[in-house]
DNA sequence: TTGAAAGCGCTAACAA
DNA sequence: TTGTTAGCGCTTTCAA
């Protein structure tokens, strides 16, 4: 009987004993196909991927992979293409027939606005990650990104560094300008001045690391007397370690090297990077929560710390 | 109508047109709830993803949703207690009433006999990836491991390496043992003899780069000898790196170093490593393919080739 | 080649 | 509190 399998209020505790018994005797299995026909919800999430290697795209679906279980919900996921992100498209093609109950939209799909039209158009609720376009369209989760920023630039300030530089990323991910601008307001609070900080935009150079190696290149010629350099993730960071070993820059003497972090990505450098790190797991899970639980219409924005993970890169341990 | 759409043999040309019109104006979309309900088909297919952070298992979803969208299917994807991968519990509970058509089992899960049977008690169709024990009972997707190593100990040769040390992966990892007898074979094959290789199982130290740099340690003390490692995966290599480089050792003259790649994990390396390159991607693929096109019973070994990738750890570039 | 109708296994609404 | 029943939107089968 339905009612026991979804815990109706209004079931004697002898009745709801009896039933449970006969579901394990027969072994008996939810349907989920016949369960959304009937009740037109479909208890499942969908969430996008890049087609390229990431790990923050895949531990963004791991955390909500993980949420989804606890609330009896399953994800699925689509992957999109990073360089044409016509998501739209895609998804009234494919994902459109699964009648997903929500979305989860990493950037740059949250800034897609052709996609959430499309969503909103059928009902579809989302929770956007860091999206850099309309943040109050929805539901967002949001890393707190200027405070760990801040936090580094302290960190670095109190080694003595005085001059600073930037490898944005992305220009379209939100995140690149806060970063960047959250760095130049510490070092201003700090007692510096925005001429202290010089910011480049990433020189692209086919991976995130050899990007970091070209582009700390032109940066420390076009200010020299940099010695510190704070990357928008941690594999252009990795670039910039390379850079200074290759030149005889001793890490941190020379130059201290800090990154930004998605999720346990720093685990994989070698040696160690100091970053700023983003629980992405974490707020993959916030999304699937909201989602699942917050009013149709809610409109709210999430912060996630973010912690600073001080490491030799710049003169920690 | 639902001949239209699925595409039957048996229809007016037309007829098909005017359905078509009617599809595109009145933007029908297919519900797959009823479908699968109907058609006892889910056009679901599961995957399964590490609970901590990993390019592999991230890669080969990726993989899978791929192939999922190219067949009108659609990728579920659910998380794995790695430290204690009871996964058939986790099926009977969760992911059994999403009636996938077929699942992907990566290692460990691959496996894992309990989860095996429950499949196909269901009659759940599953593909493993590298399993180790009883390759035939499904069809299973192979990554040419030997082939690559043999490649890799042929460079090496020839770079002059006459001693080699070899730092195993996970015990229950079918291609932890595979990878080090390729190796055995190919410098036998070579000219050189069994104890020119000195294999050691990884010394865990929390992450796999600091677990690299604690057995080169080792491994270095027991066959000092040794003019080049080969590790189990990329970021056992790193830390083999690392080590090398905090000692003195200069890569590749004292040392070379070679790693073992999932999917573009290399990449993400710096500075860049020798490495054999394994497709997870496409092995997914084929794994999907297999699962929607093969005889429900068919028991096949899908061999994917793997490349080396000769950087500068190993004097190459 | 097409139309019509009987389910698929649930939920939800209505009775009892 | 519980039994009963009408769909949910498809596929499949049977007629036409």
């Amino acid at each position: 009987m339905s009612r026991v399998v979804n815990e109706h209020p209004s079931v004697r505790d002898t009745t709801r004993e009896r039933v449970k018994a006969v579901i394990a005797e027969t072994g008996f299995q939810l349907n989920l196909a016949a369960r959304s026909l009937a009740a037109s919800q479909s208890y499942l999430i969908g969430t996008f991927v890049a087609d390229t290697a990431s790990l923050y795209y895949s531990e963004l679906a791991r955390g909500a992979a993980r949420a989804c279980r606890a609330l009896g919900y399953h994800l699925v996921t689509e992957e999109f293409d990073q360089r044409n992100p016509v998501a739209a498209d895609h998804y009234e093609r494919t994902l459109r027939q699964t009648r997903c109950d929500g979305m989860i939209l990493p950037p740059p799909l949250c800034d897609d606005l052709a996609l959430l039209d499309a969503l909103e158009r059928d009902g579809v609720r989302y929770v956007r990650i860091s999206p850099m376009l309309d943040p109050d369209r929805s539901v967002a989760v949001f890393a707190h990104d200027a405070d760990g920023v801040s936090q580094l630039a302290r960190h670095l300030w109190e080694k003595g560094h005085r001059r600073f530089g930037v490898i944005n990323g992305p220009s379209n991910f939100a995140s690149s300008a806060t970063r960047r601008d959250a760095l130049i307001a510490a070092v201003c609070a700090l007692g510096g001045s925005a001429s202290d900080v010089t910011a480049s935009k990433m020189l692209w150079d086919g991976t995130f690391p050899a990007t970091g190696y070209r582009t700390a290149g032109q940066l420390l010629k076009d200010a020299p007397d940099i010695s510190a350099i704070f990357t928008f993730n941690d594999e252009l960071a990795l670039g910039v370690l390379g850079y200074a070993h290759e030149n005889g820059l001793r890490v941190p003497k020379d130059l201290a090297v800090a990154g930004f972090d998605d999720s346990d990505a720093s685990s994989f450098a070698w040696p160690s990077l100091t970053t700023v790190s983003q629980p992405i797991v974490d707020m993959a899970v916030r999304a699937v929560q909201a989602l699942v639980r917050d009013s149709p219409h809610a409109r709210r924005r999430i912060e996630c710390p973010v912690r600073l993970v001080i490491r030799a890169s710049t003169g920690g341990e």
